[in-house]
DNA sequence: TACGTGACGGCGA
DNA sequence: GTCGCCGCCACGT
């Protein structure tokens, strides 16, 4: 399988795309913090590609171990359509690891996360 | 090959 | 405070 990704989705020949890169920055986020697509993609040396960022999101593995929870919009809001299932689920997570979630908004002035 | 779409962000009205 | 427009990149049709 040569030219086949790794289990980890990390290809063999030594070359992260960008979307792997975006997911190791979310890695380094530390519970009870979150950070916003802007400020991912800017840590991971794309900056300007928010939006690069939530199409990352959008594809991680089911089953990883990315926080993905973690990053929310450059206001504070959960991306997701509020009702749905994917951001009740997010919320709870928040929630589970102490981040306040007010009207599907955090404070980021207290959460935002600084490296 | 071209076009539409999307877990975004910043700015102006 | 809200709404719309544009720019950015990758992917499916």
């Amino acid at each position: 399988m040569a030219h086949s990704a790794s289990e980890d989705g990390f290809p063999e020949n030594g070359t992260p795309s960008r979307e792997q890169i975006v997911w190791q920055v979310v890695c380094m986020i530390p519970e009870g913090r979150v950070a916003s697509y802007g400020q991912v993609a800017e840590l991971a040396g794309l900056p300007g590609l928010a939006r690069f960022v939530g199409r990352a999101m959008g594809r991680l593995p089911e089953g990883s171990e990315v926080p993905w929870y973690r990053v929310l919009r450059s206001d504070g809001r959960i991306a997701m359509p509020a009702g749905t299932e994917g951001h009740e689920h997010q919320r709870r997570l928040l929630s589970a690891e102490g981040v306040k979630v007010t009207d599907g908004r955090v404070a980021m002035k207290l959460y935002r996360w600084r490296p």
